[in-house]
DNA sequence: TATTTGATTCTT
DNA sequence: AGAATCAAATAT
């Protein structure tokens, strides 16, 4: 079953550990593209120097102040599209990245930058509202992740922030 | 208006 | 270690 506002209107880390296992899901004409998220990466707030929102609201981060559940589509480097699904209240700039899938039911991981390419993400799916989309949205399929198989770990790519590139707010599933 | 800089990935 | 490649942020 789809994932609802509640799931994505709590604490942001919560949101980022117990979207691990989920599917996410991208329709494009009558085709359903399904990978199992197994990585993700928690940006949260203006304090956050790691966060797009540092700065304070921009034309770029408008979405992360909005409603939970939407996606946050951005270009990065100019090549890669990285997605992101807001999370917490209307007015909180918070996101988890979405880092890592497993396509189905393929075993190879990817990363950010390829998973959108792959499932055909663009920033044009910006803003997207996951809980009423029919393009692209998350699902529990029942798949049950133990709690000890949950890691968390630095975040990456992000050696501008200083110590809050320091914060475990990356979880994975281990293999 | 011009320059710098990335939430990445692949090549050398 | 560096390139690819562009939009947003910052400097001018």
């Amino acid at each position: 079953m789809r994932l609802e506002r509640n799931f994505f209107e709590r604490n942001t880390l919560t949101v980022a550990k117990e979207l691990l296992g989920k599917v996410l899901v991208r329709k494009v004409g009558k085709k359903e593209i399904r990978a199992r998220i197994v990585e993700t990466e928690a940006y949260i707030g203006e304090e956050d120097k790691a966060c797009h929102a540092r700065f304070g609201k921009t034309k770029r981060n408008a979405v992360m102040y909005g409603r939970a559940g939407c996606a946050y589509i951005y270009l990065c480097y100019g090549i890669y599209e990285l997605l992101n699904i807001v999370t917490e209240g209307k007015g909180f700039p918070a996101a988890v990245l979405v880092r890592g899938v497993v396509f189905l039911p393929r075993r190879s991981q990817i990363g950010p930058g390829k998973l959108t390419k792959y499932l055909k993400i663009t920033r044009a799916l910006n803003q997207e509202d996951l809980t009423k989309s029919e393009k692209l949205w998350v699902e529990d399929d029942g798949f049950k992740v133990k709690r000890s198989q949950i890691k968390s770990a630095p975040r990456i790519g992000i050696p501008y922030a200083g110590t809050w590139a320091k914060k475990k707010w990356r979880f994975n599933i281990e293999k």
